[in-house]
RNA sequence: GGUGCUUUGGCCGAGCGGUUAGGCACAGGUCUGCAAAACCUGCUACAGCGGUUCGAUUCCGCUAGGCACCUCCA
């Protein structure tokens, strides 16, 4: 498409003009879960934030192919020796197997993504099933002389790695701020300097999850994986590289290094952080035990909710704030969503039923338009294209109460906004009303209000009053208006 | 300690060198049997102190607070 779509790259820390290495199509990767336990509100931000980005780019007449990884093994506790594998410490401690652990939790984020309406990736490949390809990568690091081999692991030599390039150029850091700032950790001895990273880690004999290698039978470091996979699957250059602030170092500068170490170049021309949830201003963090799973939040089911949040009303809630800066929970801001979430999808099911009056077209909402447009291709801002998706739900409602006509083409410019724009790239739908018996529920519901309708013609209000006040505790509102009285599903 | 970010009205949250963000809440009004919704009106802020400028919430410096990464984390 001709329209321009600006990107901040967190490599050049700006604002850059976006254009696809190969025209008309667009790679992105996505640094993916570690499946070792429940998806929470942290997970839903890198998902909605990309699927936008996917849709956006979709909606603008690009291919994309958009790969995001599960990580089922190589994630390790930390940094030490003896730093135990997340997804094996969690099969020790349910008696399972490991990848018991990992299907289970494969499957309930898949679920979560669902119900958060995010579209699947195209690719959603495995680290245990790329060792192939890792191995490889490692031999190739230690063929160009950017690794070592220590008492059966393999391990990223920083040092020689920064004489050619500069280790930090992602997050900003110099080698020498990275050797003042390195926990020494016992157990390293394997390693030459604290910094370095593993490549390829031997197996202790009690280690369950072991692939055979040159060097030992063992599994690879964490990074690997998403230089091995990236590069199989968007190739050895490509567009868009995103994942959590929190990955940026020492993961994505890892990943670079690595990169850069085997094939000579960077491989990503775009990279996209977003910032992350917080909850009374704190990172929602394993460490800090304070984190919400989405089940919970989708149920109400946790002592800090004050009641339930629909998948919808989460996803409203990340888009109102742009993917860059840091999002405070609280459930004064997610019920504000919910209510303002619910104005708009009123406002996107009044837009159908509206009837065209007048010719011509209204500049303002041509305008509106491009601003919807302008802002989303401005560094994907959310919140801007939300704020002027309320002024057309604006109009929408004054034309409903007929204050204003709008024309075919005004309807129709409105339509592109309310439900285009809102289905397709916001990917905000409609929820709560179809599940199937809906012909059920209208005719049921058509039904008592006849009956009230006849209590009201007899000024009989008590009768009236009470189906309102009884149709309301079961989760559904009404209205009086001028043209007879309608209804919504209020739960 | 190093590096970077941040501080906006009752709350959430954008933005920008001069112009109304938006949502939620609140108050008044219109409509209505009463509600609800909608519409209209009001509430109009940019941590503090200096500096640059015709003009700064927006740029620069300092002070104070907060956060993130440097351990695992989206």
């Amino acid at each position: 498409m001709t329209r321009e779509f600006y990107l901040y790259n967190s490599l050049s820390r700006k604002k850059e003009c976006f254009t696809p290495i190969h025209p008309g199509m667009v790679g992105l990767y996505v640094c993916g879960p570690t499946v070792y336990g429940d998806a929470h509100l942290g997970h839903a931000r890198p998902a909605i934030t990309y699927d936008v980005l996917t849709r956006l780019f979709r909606h603008l007449g690009y291919k994309v192919r958009y790969v995001r990884n599960i990580t089922d093994v190589g994630h390790l506790e930390n940094d030490a020796d003896e730093g135990e594998d997340k997804i094996a410490k969690k099969a020790k401690l349910e008696q399972l197997e490991p990848m018991e652990v990992v299907q289970t939790y494969t499957l309930l984020f898949h679920e979560a993504m669902r119900k958060l309406n995010t579209c699947p990736p195209s690719i959603e490949p495995r680290a245990s099933g790329h060792i192939i390809e890792q191995i490889d990568l490692v031999r190739q690091l230690l063929e160009n002389g950017f690794a070592y081999e220590s008492n059966g692991s393999v391990y990223f030599d920083v040092e020689a790695y920064n004489r050619k390039h500069h280790y930090g150029i992602l997050s900003g850091r110099t080698l020498e701020d990275v050797k003042e700032n390195t926990r020494e950790l016992d157990g390293q001895s394997d390693k030459r300097n604290s910094y370095d990273f593993a490549l390829w880690k031997k197996a202790s004999p009690e280690h369950i999850m072991r692939w055979p290698s040159p060097w030992s039978d063992g599994f690879p470091g964490w990074h690997l994986e998403c230089s091995a996979m990236s590069a199989k699957y968007l190739g050895e250059e490509f567009d868009i590289h995103g994942g959590g602030m929190d990955l940026l170092f020492p993961h994505h500068e890892c990943e670079l290094a690595q990169n850069t170490a085997s094939r000579g170049k960077g491989g990503v021309k775009y990279w996209m952080h977003n910032n992350m949830i917080t909850i009374n201003g704190q990172k929602m963090a394993k460490s800090k035990n304070n984190f919400i799973s989405l089940e919970q939040l989708f149920s109400g089911e946790n002592p800090v909710l004050e009641q339930a949040y629909s998948p919808m009303t989460v996803r409203f809630f990340i888009l109102q704030a742009h993917y860059r800066s840091t999002l405070d929970f609280s459930n004064e801001a997610l019920q504000a969503a919910e209510k303002g979430l619910a104005k708009l999808m009123q406002a996107a099911r009044d837009v159908e039923a509206l009837a065209a009056k007048g010719t011509g077209v209204n500049e303002e909402l041509v305008a509106l338009k491009e601003k919807v447009y302008e802002a989303l291709c401005d560094d994907l801002n959310t919140p801007i294209a939300l704020s002027h998706l309320f002024e057309a739900v604006r109009w929408v409602n004054l034309a409903k109460d007929g204050q204003v006509a709008l024309s075919a083409e005004d309807l129709a410019l409105l339509k592109e906004l309310l439900v285009v724009v809102m289905t397709d790239v916001l990917g905000l739908v409609q929820e709560g009303a179809s599940e199937g018996n809906e012909e059920l529920l209208d005719g049921l519901i058509e039904m008592v209000l006849a009956e009230r309708k006849e209590a009201k013609a007899r000024k009989d209000f008590a009768t009236s009053d009470a189906i309102r006040d009884r149709l309301k505790e079961l989760g559904i509102q009404i209205k009086d208006t001028r043209e007879g009285t309608e209804w919504t599903m209020i739960k």
